[in-house]
DNA sequence: CGGGTTTGACCAGCGC
DNA sequence: GCGCTGGTCAAACCCG
């Protein structure tokens, strides 16, 4: 099959902008507008108070734009990487042979039971050894083995460590350099209880090495330590936006939000077919984009900014037209 | 001194 | 069978 055509990614959120709105931010825009409308006629004393909120608005704009702009390179890291693995697994999965017990084709299985590879954040991914489990075809006796989640965070780049607080304690083992991936995988079980099964797997992304990738294997037996403590104090949470499992973290730069799509409600293979035969859609764009504005539109501040730069973008509109 | 980390060695899966 | 690779082990080391 092939996948070589291209989804248009630009958000296109010029297309009745207005309809992706709630009633509360329309109105926030309108009182805004009419805001602008009333300050027009004023003298110079309101001029500079005008240029310092024109100032305010085209930096938040800015903001605004940037933000959407990662998030149409997620959009497209995301497509380029479910293309991947769409191609590589272009047929049914054939379980026929599959008596096989090793190790590794428990991992990739129980990826197929509980996880879609090819949803992670990026193309980096894809040539990490991650990519591993996208080229081994589901197996069999998988249900086994416990499930893998994926999570992904953003650090400093500069912060070498391998290190994502999620509120469990962790037992470092291992650490190895794979051949992708110039950065170290690093190996850990989870150490607050002896008995409990779950590892977990950090590496940086090979495109953005301020992303960690943390592989998490197996469910833990015993209670999440920060709710037998205090909660977690770390920047690094996960929250769901809207009905997409996601990871965000904040960052020098302001939040970040990074999909993460490995926790699909689907099993595998309704992912694959509904995927592969709606990722080109037109509903299927639409879905996602509705998704990213219905999740974005809950979110007062970005509510309050996104008005701010319409009607900033009407004032200077206004502006220009008068001078 | 105990617990965690580092790191080279070893093991096993897999492709050729 | 052999080599490559990922995953794990365990001794040495580090640190509080």
């Amino acid at each position: 099959m092939e996948y070589t055509s291209v989804i248009d990614t630009s958000l296109d959120l010029n297309i009745r902008p207005l309809r992706l709105l709630d009633d509360g931010l329309k109105q926030e825009v309108q009182s805004n507008l009419l805001e602008c409308g009333t300050k027009l006629p004023v003298k110079e004393e309101a001029a500079g108070d005008l240029v310092e909120e024109l100032n305010r608005v085209s930096a938040e704009n800015k903001k605004l734009t940037e933000m959407v702009t990662v998030l149409c390179e997620n959009y497209n890291a995301l497509k380029n990487h479910l293309m991947d693995y769409m191609t590589k697994n272009p047929g049914p999965i054939d379980n026929t042979n599959n008596t096989g017990s090793r190790k590794r084709k428990a991992e990739s299985t129980t990826t197929n039971n509980n996880n879609v590879d090819a949803t992670n954040y990026g193309p980096s991914e894809s040539s990490s050894s991650d990519e591993d489990s996208c080229k081994k075809l589901p197996r069999e006796e998988e249900h086994i083995k416990a499930k893998i989640s994926r999570v992904y965070v953003r650090t400093e780049a500069s912060d070498s460590s391998l290190i994502v607080k999620d509120g469990y304690q962790w037992r470092k083992y291992g650490q190895k350099v794979t051949r992708d991936n110039p950065s170290p995988r690093a190996y850990f079980k989870c150490s607050f209880a002896p008995s409990c099964p779950v590892k977990k797997k950090v590496q940086r992304s090979v495109e953005d090495q301020s992303i960690l990738v943390a592989t998490y294997e197996g469910e833990h037996n015993h209670p999440h330590p920060s709710k037998m403590e205090t909660p977690s104090s770390n920047s690094s949470k996960c929250v769901t936006l809207g009905t997409v499992p996601c990871s965000t973290s904040l960052s020098s730069s302001g939040p970040t939000i990074t999909l993460d799509l490995t926790k699909p409600k689907k099993s595998h293979e309704e992912v694959r077919n509904s995927s592969t035969h709606k990722i080109d859609s037109p509903e299927f764009q639409q879905f996602f984009i509705e998704q990213m504005a219905s999740s974005l539109t809950k979110d007062p501040s970005f509510k309050a900014a996104l008005a701010a730069a319409i009607s900033g973008k009407l004032l200077q509109h206004n502006q220009t037209e008068k001078w």
